[in-house]
DNA sequence: CTTTGCTGTTTATGGCGTACACGGAGTAAT
DNA sequence: ATTACTCCGTGTACGCCATAAACAGCAAAG
């Protein structure tokens, strides 16, 4: 079992990418294999999900299969771009086709507050991933650092990174921003995937299964703080972890921003000159027009 | 493959609280079996560890193992039991001997800035957690929702739990606050555990196996929010991804903890008498010695 | 001396991903 | 028409995994 040496990468970027289907002839094909796969690990989870089964479930041979796809980590790349497709009719902005074009300073942000500001965009993104991992959980239980992204992934990322441009925050700060909600979304979507994994194992309840730990509670009698939360009800009606912690780290992106805000550069990075700040809208970051076309062909010809 | 249901989980609490060993007579003992465990463990993170593998290492076949350890889930139970001590040492009270029985309202935080406040322990016991996890990254790969907590887990939990006694926080809130950061810290430990289990896999290093998928980098002009973050040098130098979410979820609990101290109950939760408040120093619940004891009495009865 | 219990071994089952050699069907060149 | 080549699906086989079941050696207890 060489689990994941198949194939070379640049193969899967080739498949994740490739330009819509054209064969709705009978037999096998990519599509067909993707959208089985997905139902199954919809169903059974990402450890359920086995070649075999798959095949299985589209009438054919395990091996039939890697005539279309590579092998198993492949297809698992390529059902994450499959279902983050869903998310993207939602998000009319998310595809490259649609976004603007325009002036490098000049993103969706023209407008700071029409649509929630940075926060209500982030907030909107993170939910809308959260509910796509509430309808397939496995999307979460696909670890692993080298996950070759498909369009759709890269369209998710993309409209993230947007969310925050405006803000005064550095780049490599939006970058880590962005990583972090994203990992947040993760954590907690896994925690939910492996509660229904453990449920289907097992067919008890997590409630049932913990609350029968009888021998494990006795020795928890010597532990104050737990105790103490427990006589005063800490997990009588727990929070919602997922909106809870969301709101946690908003929170603490919005003292960051502030900070930045605050300090934010009072001259223009091209000719030094102060910055006249209005009292109102997207604090500007150079002194005319002319500066700003510089810094542009300046960031056009080193990059 | 019947993985994970071999055994009943009561025994896996026996042998999580068992008392310290007492046979360091020849041949396969619990102890020994662990230990080897999380050797190859460290060397060759969770996936590597394999029943055989660490029969091997001791010299003894497979099926011996058995005879010691209910199964392979279990065995991982007791691993992390056994490095989650390693980190006790160097916190003293986390232990249930020593920590105080004293009154109800006088936890660890008697003194709320002696040690730095409740951000000071938390930040303290996150970074340590994270220690731990550089040192053993298959600790972040232990998933599933039923992973019984022996003593040296537990330890570690009331520890943060304490941290947070003596906010203005809610019991669900502190246990919320707790779960967050725990699920924040494993995240980041699983992000690296993968990384170094796909460099193990490959032998190639994780920066330049991404330098090579030109093929990817070729389709991710289209993306204007990437695009103008790569040029302005987002992913030139990156955050320190812990420190930088751990700032961030940190900022966004004492938000929340100024919010609940401003609205702080004014009134003795006792006899509703109103609370002379001192203008600094940690804020009273209740109005007198006489109504504290009343509220422990309470507690304790019913609870 | 027999019984019981503990410990380690042997053998076997069923699951997994996937390498490899093969066979048939369609297509293009000779 | 024959040949050659490519695409697609199949069958078999390998090596890995966890673990169930029966068995063998040994010690203490009856």
């Amino acid at each position: 079992m060489a689990r994941g040496v198949a194939g070379d990468p640049d193969h899967g970027v080739e498949l994740l990418w490739r330009d819509a289907e054209r064969e709705p002839r009978p037999g096998l094909s990519l599509g067909r294999i993707v959208r089985a796969a997905v139902e199954l690990a919809d169903a059974e989870g990402l450890e359920g999900l086995s070649m075999r089964k798959v095949a299985d479930r589209l009438g054919f041979t395990t091996m039939s299969l890697y005539r279309h796809v590579p092998g198993r980590d492949q297809l698992v790349d390529l059902m994450r771009d499959e279902v983050l497709g869903e998310a993207l009719v939602a998000a009319p902005d998310a595809g490259p086709e649609s976004a603007p074009d325009a002036a490098p300073d000049a993103g969706p942000d023209a407008a700071p507050d029409a649509d929630g500001g940075w926060r209500g965009r982030l907030e909107e993104a993170a939910r809308r991933a959260w509910e796509l991992r509430i309808r397939h959980p496995w999307l979460a239980e696909v670890r692993g650092s080298r996950h070759l992204p498909g369009p759709n992934a890269v369209a998710h990322y993309d409209h993230m990174l947007g969310a925050l441009t405006g803000t005064a925050l550095r780049p490599s700060e939006v970058v880590a921003v962005v990583g972090l909600l994203g990992r947040f979304v993760d954590a907690e979507a896994l925690l939910l995937a492996e509660t229904r994994r453990e449920e289907r194992r097992s067919g008890v309840s997590e409630q049932e299964w913990w609350g029968a730990r009888d021998s494990l509670y006795e020795r928890l009698d010597r532990y104050p703080a737990l105790s103490r939360l427990w006589e005063t009800g800490g997990w009588d009606d727990p929070e919602d972890s997922f909106t809870f912690g969301l709101r946690r780290l908003l929170d603490g992106v919005e003292v960051l921003i502030r900070e930045r805000d605050e300090n934010r550069d009072e001259k223009c990075p091209e000719c030094g000159t102060p910055l006249e700040t209005a009292p109102s809208g997207r604090p500007r970051v150079y002194c005319s027009r002319a500066c700003q076309q510089r810094a542009y062909r300046k960031r056009r010809s080193t990059g």
